[in-house]
DNA sequence: CGGAGAGTTGACTTTCCTCAATCCCGGTGG
DNA sequence: CCACCGGGATTGAGGAAAGTCAACTCTCCG
């Protein structure tokens, strides 16, 4: 299989049922870990901490002490217009490193989407690490290019294509990085994490066209609405298709598992954390 | 002067004359050098390369062995839509190399807006040099932040603004990566490097909605229009306010004069290029 | 049972894109 | 020298996509 599925395992859904529209709240917990190659190293102990959805991670304001570790969740990097408008430039997934630099700008600021899980780290400690680890380095690098990449897309759909055309190249995506139920017949469920505001405000459109988009999109058969946090994605070719993504699809589909790896890595070879005392 | 008015020397332009419009195709040469420090490194004999404008630099279909230094001139890096729209994902100005990772997708190209004189490199070899120099790589660093800087500005700006307060913004950085020509008031005549198509494909808009917005802006006196390609700016303070770029102007020009004084650095400490043979 | 919040739906409105005509300026050739 | 030509820029008229506003539904939860 070309594209493999991979389960994020973030949230717990067994068959599924339209009744669990709530998962969108839960999230298991997983070992905290940088990803420094064998050792699993940390800059803090105690240094874990559980967010509800919708708080601030870094302030607009404020300039941050610390970088973050996600070991589980979903942040938002965003920016408020004048007017009240509000721009998400990107969404940070589990094993990401987040607030090393250039995301704490005057005016920029970073929430959690979902209930997240995150190991804080001194930023002093976080650049002793960084001088000495070659993997950290490494990793770090990776991680701005793909950024760079996911956010060069984001400008080149906000730029040139139609809300309709960002939505399906969304929906396309999240069946790389939100968690889903495949099904017999090869299509899959997917559970969508984000609140219709939140997408709205990626895709820099409103719920409202949000809305009426996802169920033109079920009028056509592409996917099938089983409820409001719950889609069945029917042709996910003509969704590619839709969303022109076509030559980027595969790319960006392998490095958002190429992080799921490394990051399932980590929790497989060492279930419980060694060094800080955020176990389990 | 809290903004030192910084001329980049590529255009000459004594005093102001209308009659001057085409200088948008005229530049001056400049030694080449790659930003390593005390000696300069140049990673090939024989390498510097002159484009006209509107010239294809890195192809968006065929991947290329070259990096590129830009010595003058600016390029743009874009993407089209299937329905043929364009969309310009940044600009690259002088000093910037260009194409080491991630400018090279399908489907994205790099283009000269200006007459360019470039470096070639090959990858090869700047592969090594990378490795071998920790001022490259720092440097290299820098401009990667940048331009995480400028597609996040862009992408909040065409994602949650308006097309007028987006070319308000452009208007007020330009007068820090445009040649200008200050005037007894204190006031600046901007050369506008990039047509009308570009500008309306950078902020994502048409040229007719460009053209529109700068004549309501001459009639606001924020602006004056002495000809098509030259500006003259009223009142910069409004500008930055409109634009909505209040807190990040000052940071962005820093890192626009700082870029320049680097390339100045060159210049004027090694009039002639010892290494490579590309010499004044 | 009632209230709050998220999502949906419909009617209206506005912005800005599209299309087309015109202008302006520089370059060219008679 | 002047008339013509071509491309970029400007201006105007008209229309469509999507934003706004408001009403309504649904589910969850106290």
């Amino acid at each position: 299989m070309e594209h493999q599925l991979i389960d994020m395992g973030q949230v717990a859904e067994p068959d599924f049922t339209p009744a669990d529209s709530t998962s969108r709240m839960k999230h298991a917990g997983l070992p905290c870990g940088l990803p420094l190659g064998k050792p699993l190293v940390c800059g803090d102990a105690r240094h874990r901490e559980d967010r509800p959805s919708d708080t601030e991670v870094i302030s607009g304001s404020s300039p941050s002490h610390d970088v973050w570790f996600i070991r589980t969740g979903i942040l938002r990097l965003q920016r408020y217009a004048h007017d009240g408008r509000r721009q998400i430039l990107t969404l940070f997934l589990p094993g990401e490193i987040v607030g090393f630099e250039a995301e704490f700008r005057e005016g920029i600021s970073v929430e959690t989407v979902t209930q997240s899980a995150l190991c804080r780290i001194d930023r002093r400690k976080f650049e002793t690490m960084l001088s000495q680890s070659d993997t950290l380095r490494a990793e770090l690098i990776r991680q701005k290019q793909d950024q760079l990449d996911r956010l060069h897309w984001l400008t080149w759909s906000v730029g040139a294509l139609g809300p309709e055309e960002r939505l399906c190249a969304f929906l396309a995506l999240s069946s790389k990085f939100m968690p889903f139920q495949p099904l017999h017949d090869g299509t899959v469920v997917l559970s969508m994490l984000l609140p219709r505001k939140d997408i709205a405000d990626l895709l820099a459109t409103t719920v409202e066209t949000i809305s009426r988009i996802l169920h033109r999109l079920s009028e056509a058969s592409v996917i099938e609405i089983k409820d409001a946090t719950h889609f069945r994605v029917l042709d996910l070719k003509e969704l590619i298709a839709l969303g022109q993504i076509d030559g980027h699809f595969d790319r960006m589909s392998r490095a958002l598992a190429e992080r799921r790896n490394r990051l399932d890595a980590l929790t497989v070879l060492r279930p419980d954390c060694p060094v800080c005392f955020c176990g389990r």
